[in-house]
DNA sequence: TCCCTTTCGAGAGCACTGCTCTCGTTTCGC
DNA sequence: GCGAAACGAGAGCAGTGCTCTCGAAAGGGA
C-alpha cells in the first residue's frame, strides 16, 4: 500500500467512499428498505449503471454499510471501555450499556440494519462477523477483567450448552465460569433486545420512555454477573 | 351479523380471506420485503388493480398479516397455557417459552414481521396492539397465578420506572411486586430477543444450535421470578 | 512515443414494483 | 325497473435493480 498510486486508483477509492457516504446518508434518512441505488447515483450526479463498477449490487452496498455500522458500534463500545478504564467494573458495564443505547437511538436505521431483520435471502458474508463481535467482546472484557462476587450458580447448563460454553470460554475468556459466561451471553441478548424493543415501539404505552427500565436492566444483569 | 348476506358481501369476505391467504403463503416463502401485490393478484388470477378494492395498499395488507401473526402467536401461547393448566408454574413458564420458540422457528418470516424491523415509516395501527399483548399477557398470567418464592429484590427501580411499573401492575397484575413485574418484562424481552438472535443468525458459530441456551435461559428467568 | 489493453461512465433497455385512473359491467336497495 | 354503488380489467405513471453495449479515458509495455 504505497502512497504512490495511479490517478485511477485514487479516484476509485474516493468514489467508493463517496458512494458509501451518500448511501449512509440515505440509510439514515429513509432506512435500508428504501435505500435506492438510483437515488444514490442521482445524488452523486452519475449514471446508475456506473455505480455497478464499485459495488456489485444493492446487497454488496448494504453489506458495506453493515460492516460500517458494526464498526461504529464497536468503536462506541471501545471508547466507552477506554473512557472508564480505571472505574468500578459495575460502572464500566453500565457505561457500555448506555453507550450502546445512545448510539442506537442516534442511529436507529443502522441499528436495525445490524440487529434487525436481515434482508431476505441475505447471508452475512464473512467480513461482517469480526466487526459484529466487537460489542459482545467489549461486554465480555468488562466481565473478564473484573473481580466477580460469587453468585448463585443457577440452573445447570444441559445438552450441548456446556461444551458450547467451554469452547467459547476457551476462545474468549479462559477461566471464566460457564454459568457466568452464559449470563454474559444472555445479558448481551438482553441489551440488544431491549434497545430493539424501545426502537421498534414495543414498549410504547407500557414502559415509555424506556430509559429507566434500561438502566435497571443494566444493573440487574450486573448483579447477576457478580459485578 | 346475520347469516343472511348478499352474494356480494359473501364474495367480498371470501376474496379478502383468499388474498390474505395467498399473501401469507408468499410471506412464508419469500418474506415481507419481497411480498408483491402484483404477484398475489397474479396467483389469484385477478388484475393487480382489483386488489385495491380489498386492501388500500401494501401496508394495509401487511398490517392484516401482522395482526394474524400476533394472533397466531397468541393462540400458541394460550394453547400452551391451557395445556399445562394444572402443572407446576415453572413448567408452565418453560412450556410457554418452548411454544413461542417453536412457533417462531416454524414461521420465521411471521416472527420477523411482528418482532423484527418495522417497515419504514410504518406506524403500527391501533388494531395491532391488542393482539400484540397476548404473548406478554400469557407470560404474565403464569407469574400472576403462581405462588412465588421470595427473591432478592435486586436493584431498585429509579426515575419513572416505579410509576410505570405501578401503572402496569394496576392494569394487568394487581398485587405483583414491582421488581417481579420488572423481571417479567425483561424476561419477555429476553425471550423475544433470544428467538430473534437465533433466527437471524447472531449465534451461528458460537452458541449453535441454540436450543439448550434457550432452555437454560427459560429456567434462569424462572429462577429470577421465583417460579 | 505509439499502441493495445483495461477501466470507466453513460445511455438504452428489460422486467419488475406500487399505485392511480378510467371505463364498462355486475349487483344491490329502493 | 332504475339509479347508485361496487367491482374487475386494462392502461399508464413513476420508480426500482440490474444488464448490455458503446465510446472515451487512462495505464503499461515496446
Amino acid at each position: 500500500m504505497p502512497a504512490i498510486r495511479t490517478a485511477r486508483e485514487r479516484a476509485r477509492e474516493e468514489l467508493t467512499r463517496e458512494i458509501k457516504q451518500e448511501a449512509r446518508r440515505q440509510l439514515a434518512s429513509v432506512g435500508a428498505q428504501q435505500l435506492s441505488l438510483r437515488a444514490v447515483a442521482r445524488e452523486l450526479g452519475m449514471a446508475s449503471s456506473a455505480l455497478y463498477r464499485y459495488f456489485a449490487g444493492r446487497d454488496e452496498l448494504l453489506t458495506a454499510l453493515i460492516i460500517d455500522a458494526y464498526d461504529e458500534l464497536g468503536d462506541v463500545a471501545d471508547h466507552a471501555l477506554a473512557g472508564t478504564a480505571g472505574a468500578a467494573p459495575r460502572d464500566r458495564w453500565c457505561a457500555l450499556w448506555t453507550a450502546a443505547r445512545d448510539w442506537a437511538r442516534a442511529n436507529p436505521h443502522e441499528f436495525a440494519l445490524v440487529y434487525g431483520t436481515p434482508v431476505p435471502g441475505y447471508a452475512a458474508p464473512r467480513d461482517t462477523v469480526e466487526p459484529a463481535t466487537r460489542l459482545p467482546l467489549a461486554l465480555l472484557a468488562v466481565v473478564r477483567d473484573a473481580p466477580l462476587r460469587p453468585t448463585p450458580p443457577g440452573p445447570a447448563p444441559r445438552g450441548a450448552l456446556p461444551e458450547q460454553l467451554a469452547a467459547l470460554a476457551a476462545a474468549l475468556a479462559p477461566g471464566l465460569p460457564p454459568h457466568v459466561l452464559a449470563r454474559a451471553v444472555t445479558a448481551w441478548i438482553q441489551l440488544v433486545g431491549l434497545i430493539g424493543f424501545e426502537l421498534h415501539g414495543h414498549l410504547v404505552g407500557s414502559i415509555d420512555p424506556a430509559g429507566d427500565l434500561f438502566a435497571w436492566t443494566a444493573e440487574q444483569t450486573a448483579d447477576a454477573l457478580g459485578l
